[in-house]
DNA sequence: TTTCTGACA
DNA sequence: TGTCAGAA
């Protein structure tokens, strides 16, 4: 139930490359769609010289990912590139906290349970967050306690 | 074969 | 947005 690796961090940044090919695959969107987002500033390839082939970071896979998921939804392309913006935004954010807050994940078949650490510095509480299939909630025990 | 740009029944 | 053409 130990997460000992000491945070190695995630080996890919922006050097995952792929081409319009891959991510008509991967995403579902045609590469009009993808020529005309571009077009209008909704993203943005790898720079490159006038006629070649685009490439796309990883970043902006998961950005036209999450684009055709609010089109998908029913936004306009408009407000899907807005709210996509700011949930990439979030991620580091989450990231940060999740790292940083992390203990430790114990999986079971239904109930599995992830360690938040001390809820303060007092360190008389700790923090738990429970998955039941679904559901899920947090629960706060006495730090001498057992988890149950 | 795949992608690029431009155009439009 | 799809799709077709002509070029790379």
């Amino acid at each position: 139930m130990a997460n000992k690796d000491s945070d190695k961090p995630l080996i890919d940044s922006d050097k995952l490359i792929f081409g319009i090919g891959q991510v008509q695959q991967i995403t579902g969107v045609s590469g009009r769609q993808l020529r005309y987002w571009e077009e209008q500033q909704y993203i943005a390839p790898i720079t490159q010289e006038k006629g070649t082939q685009r490439q796309y970071t990883f970043r902006t896979l998961m950005m036209i990912f999450h684009i055709q998921r609010y089109l998908t939804q029913g936004f306009t392309l408009q407000s899907a590139v807005e709210k996509a913006k700011k949930f990439e935004a979030q991620m580091p954010v989450l990231r940060t906290f999740i790292k940083a807050q992390l203990q430790g994940v114990d999986v079971a078949k239904n109930r599995s349970i992830i360690d938040f650490g001390f809820k303060d510095a007092s360190r008389s509480q700790r923090v738990y967050g429970v998955v039941e299939g679904d559901k899920t909630y947090f629960k706060i025990v006495d730090a001498s306690k057992p988890e149950d």
